[in-house]
RNA sequence: GGUUCCAUGUCCGAGUGGUUAGGUACCGGUCUGCAAAACCGUUUACACCAGUUCGAAUCUGGUUGGAACCU
């Protein structure tokens, strides 16, 4: 399994097609936003004339308002991965999402799902009773997680707190802290460029983001703001200029800025990983130094 | 040419004599089920020169730069 990953706009879709048509394999989406359908532009999804020429999986096939995690990522793209280097010998997975990147190469632990009910239950509660009670029910249910989340992290303390209603058990106790070993060889890559190349890579996908028509997309999709799937850079700007509380030039900016942040954090959470190769993308051919690497 | 006003860190912006404004960006970090999410930390000043004062971003004079109005 070739994993192909870096911030974002730092080139990894083309990379990704260029080294599967060379090894005849096809590619495995790792990206949390391209899974949907409907908001290509935004997503900077492969282009036709890309999926033609190699066959992408799990993008552009979930409708807006469904949930989807990285433990459901994990399952998915492993079944995926696996029939297909059964088949093929190999698979190109390719994405940003650190999170997914993480779930596929080193498991996700079995945490049941937290029904729907559990959760709008709680959410109503929470939005009662606010933020101490949240922390005083972790407490009571999970004293080792209270100790041990960042409580002004109140997502984090939700879903503490949402499993282990919805299991029975401490969340914390659900965590085995444990890597999956995989059967089967994974190679992954990083791509990196100096600050300023990426940066003003950023700048000008964005502005090809604007001319093929974002703001129209943006206009689509305005009625189901509210989604996960929509809480998105690039949207959430978009949104303000419709609503009329941002200037476009401005939110335009703010795209851009918001974007740089968005690689900053991609980087941080990668300059963790021992496990990737790192390629700079101002250095000689990629594809070469990857289907070398096999 | 004249009159008046202004000059704070990347940017916005408060502060009229004696503790860090605040926000934002930059930089750094956290991360086991919505992760393009959520959260945290550090750093960067008072245009310049001289003076008053125990003490000046804050008062005075000058220099430089800018804005508005008048001619």
């Amino acid at each position: 399994m070739i994993v192909i990953t870096g911030p974002t706009a730092s080139g990894k879709s083309a990379l990704a097609v260029d080294v599967a048509r060379r090894l005849s394999a096809e590619i495995i989406s790792a990206d949390s936003r391209q899974i949907y359908h409907g908001i290509p532009i935004v997503t900077a999804m492969p282009t036709d004339e890309e999926r033609r020429a190699v066959r992408h999986h799990l993008i552009d096939m979930l409708p807006l308002d469904a949930y989807y995690s990285a433990s459901q990522f994990e399952h998915d793209a492993l079944d995926l991965g696996r029939r297909l280097m059964a088949r093929d010998g190999v698979c190109v997975v390719c994405g940003g999402s650190m999170m997914y990147v993480d779930a596929l190469c080193n498991g996700i632990d079995e945490i049941p799902t937290v029904p729907p009910e559990v959760r709008t239950a709680l959410m109503t509660d929470y939005m009662a009773s606010g933020d101490e009670w949240l922390w005083r029910r972790l407490r009571e249910l999970d004293p080792v997680s209270y100790g041990r989340i960042d409580l002004r992290n109140i997502k984090r303390v939700f879903h503490a707190v949402e499993v282990s209603l919805a299991s029975g058990r401490p969340y914390s106790s659900l965590l085995t802290g444990e890597r999956r070993k995989r059967d089967f060889r994974i190679l992954k890559f990083g791509l990196s460029a100096p600050r300023e190349v990426l940066f003003s890579r950023i700048n000008s996908r964005v502005e090809r983001m604007v001319a093929d028509g974002l703001l129209e997309e943006a206009r689509r999709v305005w009625p189901m703001r509210h989604l996960n799937s929509l809480n998105t850079v690039g949207l959430k700007e978009m949104f303000a200029y419709i609503d009329g509380s941002m200037g476009f030039d401005e939110a335009v900016a703010r795209i851009q800025k918001n974007t740089r942040v968005y690689a900053k954090k991609q980087l941080t959470w990668f300059k963790r990983d021992d496990t990737m190769e790192w390629l700079d993308i101002t250095e000689g051919c990629l594809a070469d130094k990857i289907t070398g690497r096999i």
